[in-house]
DNA sequence: GCTGGAAGTTACAGACCGGTAACACCCTAG
DNA sequence: CTAGGGTGTTACCGGTCTGTAACTTCCAGC
């Protein structure tokens, strides 16, 4: 009969959640445990009983924010079922929602930009989650009948990358601002061929 | 009758120099001024002798990077003196050099990223100099003969910064290995409309 | 009510950070 | 030769960082 309001959930997910919330909007660099565990309402002991390190802790809240991600997949199957082609478009509406309502980017590249050691703990997690995500895009344009799946999924994929990434560099009136027409024609002609 | 050895240049080259190499291989945060006056073969007080702080060090160093990616575009002048289309492949060409011999992607974007900030002085220079390489593009797809250049550039510019932050993700073998047939066959179609 | 484990508290270690003060040195222009 | 500016050296400041130790408090299950 524990109370499920999320102030009073336990505390691994709070620290989680804050965690993804404030590497998110600060960077991973940029923010200390001492600030998640204080902005979790809890203290770094109890961060330090449940995550081994501020590495593993970066890991968990990557691997979250993946699976979070990997739940809209399932809203496109479910508003369009069987039809890959409107998910392929849905895929293109929801991208250009992400980019009108967080100007941070993905949270993947963000890391990966900030953790340079080749060798960090995070980067392989990184790599296998961003491969898993590119090949369930090209899953979704060759299941919609297009020639040239993996080519397309990539296009896109470095459109998405760069509109996210140039967003944080020029701002939000910059090239990303044509994302979907340039997805949408890309789509349009890669049907075409 | 200064002598000329690069090693035994002025203190504060060194410095802007070795700084410009250890922010791009280590990210800004991830590297301290006493490192960069180290490697630079000087000490702390000479650093902020001539740079009031840290980050404005990492503003110079912005600058110095961006003029130096500004010289490249003289090249292509040089190489094919007005031919515009034949420097827009040029334009590729270099792009593609860039991300083979380089996985650590663009100084500018990854400084935006690591510098969450709104307010931080150096993403205004980051704004600033984004713009005027994306007006650079724009007027050399225009020379090009092309009709819609701010569309044409705009995309190859998301392909581009896609690929670069793809790069340090999933890795060079990533969608930002077609990065060259992406941004050919895109030209091809914008000149075929 | 008792007990055991989870959670909170305080203090600390050791390292690194950006930035400054005071002073010694060296080398070149006059 | 001398004066002075650029440079090097050392030590330090206050702050922040990850991570730990020792102890107390709380609360649910029995």
């Amino acid at each position: 009969m524990t109370d499920g309001v999320a102030e009073r959930s336990r505390p691994r997910d709070r620290i989680l959640e804050t965690a993804q919330d404030m590497f998110h909007k600060h960077g991973i660099k940029g923010v200390g445990v001492d600030a998640i565990t204080e902005a979790a309402g809890t203290n770094k002991m109890t961060l330090y009983r449940h995550f081994e390190s501020k590495d593993e802790l970066i890991i968990e809240c990557l691997r979250a924010t993946a699976a979070k991600a990997s739940r809209i997949w399932d809203e496109f199957e479910a508003q369009h079922p069987g039809d890959k082609l409107a998910q392929l478009h849905a895929w293109v509406q929801k991208a250009s929602q992400l980019l009108s309502a967080d100007s941070r980017g993905c949270d993947m590249a963000n890391a990966a930009v900030e953790l340079t050691e080749t060798d960090h703990p995070a980067r392989r997690v990184i790599k296998e989650l961003k491969e898993a995500q590119r090949e369930k895009l090209v899953a979704l344009c060759r299941d919609a009948g297009i020639g040239q799946a993996e080519l397309l999924a990539d296009t896109l994929s470095l459109l998405l990358e760069g509109a996210r990434v140039s967003m944080q560099s020029v701002g939000a009136e910059g090239p990303s601002a044509q994302f979907v027409r340039m997805a949408e024609s890309l789509i349009a002609s890669f049907r075409a061929r």
